[in-house]
DNA sequence: CAGGTTTTCGCCTTCCGGTTGAAAACCTGC
DNA sequence: GCAGGTTTTCAACCGGAAGGCGAAAACCTG
């Protein structure tokens, strides 16, 4: 029997620019030659898909400036790729915001809004990818990822909107992280801008092992162990 | 270069006698006989994983039955299963309570806080998808997937509080699920228990398309389509 | 120093989820 | 039929979280 073979892929989403983008490779070669799309390659013989991401990454920018990396979804469909049939896991990448990392000449960060054409389903991989980070923004602090290791709560504001695709209000931005304790003022400002204003304070996530943290529950367990249910037999009141 | 195989399984969930529980059936022969593995098995040729795992499950439960399927996580490791390697996509199902298909001889229904001894690490992927659903439960409508058609805020109550694994409020679930619009009653009431009490409206999720709704934002977008930064002047960027 | 700019902070309002107690609607036993 | 028990439902309250607004703070330049 004929397997198919596997291949690892991953959207790699930065905010540069006020804008989220995506790291694309664009094709030489045919098929899809001049068609842009995600780095990624072969799954090797004794590395897990995770391990494998980050080696092929490491290929096209310093994995080091990698702050977040999750599988995303398998990509099966039998004629996604022409020819003999390859099955792709899928990841999400984040860099960020600020860093630049060095990338081959070949290679570029392209507005996830304004796609170039992509090839295969490396769309729609991208795509996938922008919802899981909008989704993800809104109940986990996976913000760490995106934000530099300093920065002001207006900086923080602009790179939030960039990625969720609306503007967002500052205070709000700031109030609500800070309830949550993922934010800690660093004593440092930064440098008004040529047009003056206000000195910014510096902040910091304090989440210093950047693990994200569990989503935010909505039916929370009662606070005292034994809820409701007043009708429990044996009142022992 | 020898390519490994790729397998799909499923973790079936279901709440049944006030547990969640998994669908499991049991090794006749080697490797790990007698042990407990998922249901799944060789993703073919000509089809995609998602449509492989429903034509695997057909095997062992009803597939109208499943409410819900999605994709979990893809586990890679290059040891997890004895001999060639074996790269399995994993998927999360639900099945209403209430319903009890067919199943065959060798395969059952496993609480999953108290697992039988395990294939492989079929184990892992069962709590994965029950976190998973956990977690699910909080931030989307999900809940939809497990309940009958109909039901009461009581047995609602009883199918969320196995799924999470603490006992909530049917006070407060009947009203957090009412808020956003997810709950419609019938009209219809259900009979008293045999001890009386009064007889409870029967209800029905509204969602007659049944998808997952986008969770809950929290960062929204404001109101009124211009926020905070009154003094977004002339940026240029 | 005046006027412009940006940040920060406090206050207010709204909304949501958790808690509680009481009322409603049924049962059974006397 | 009525008393007492049981279960569901609902209204009211509370605290906390988030959005909105404007004033104050802190900087710039001319």
């Amino acid at each position: 029997m004929n397997q198919p073979a596997h291949e690892v892929l991953a959207a790699v989403l930065q905010v540069r620019a006020t804008s989220l983008r995506v790291l694309l490779w664009q094709r030489a070669k045919e098929p899809e030659a001049g068609r842009w799309s995600l780095p990624g390659g072969r799954l090797g013989a004794t590395e897990d898909v995770e391990t494998s991401i980050r080696r092929q990454l490491a290929e096209k920018v310093d994995v080091r400036q990698l702050a977040h990396v999750e599988q995303l979804a398998v990509f099966s469909a039998p004629d996604r790729v022409p020819g003999p049939r390859v099955i792709a896991t899928a990841f999400l990448g984040l860099v960020p915001a600020g860093l630049d990392p060095e990338v081959p000449d070949d290679t570029g960060w392209h507005p996830v809004d304004a796609l170039p054409p992509t090839a295969f389903d490396h769309g729609a991989i991208v795509l996938r990818a922008r919802d899981r980070l909008r989704s993800k923004l809104s109940y986990t602090n996976l913000g760490f990822a995106l934000a530099p290791p300093e920065f002001t709560v207006s900086e923080l504001r602009e790179i939030y909107s960039a990625a969720l695709g609306y503007r967002v209000s500052a205070t709000n931005l700031q109030r609500v992280l800070s309830r949550r304790g993922l934010l800690a003022p660093t004593g440092a400002t930064a440098a008004p801008g040529p047009s003056g204003g206000r000195p910014a304070a510096q902040f910091r996530f304090t989440d210093h092992d950047m693990q994200v943290t569990d989503p935010f529950a909505v039916l929370r367990p009662p606070r005292n162990g034994q809820p409701d249910q007043r009708a429990a037999k044996g009142r022992t009141t």
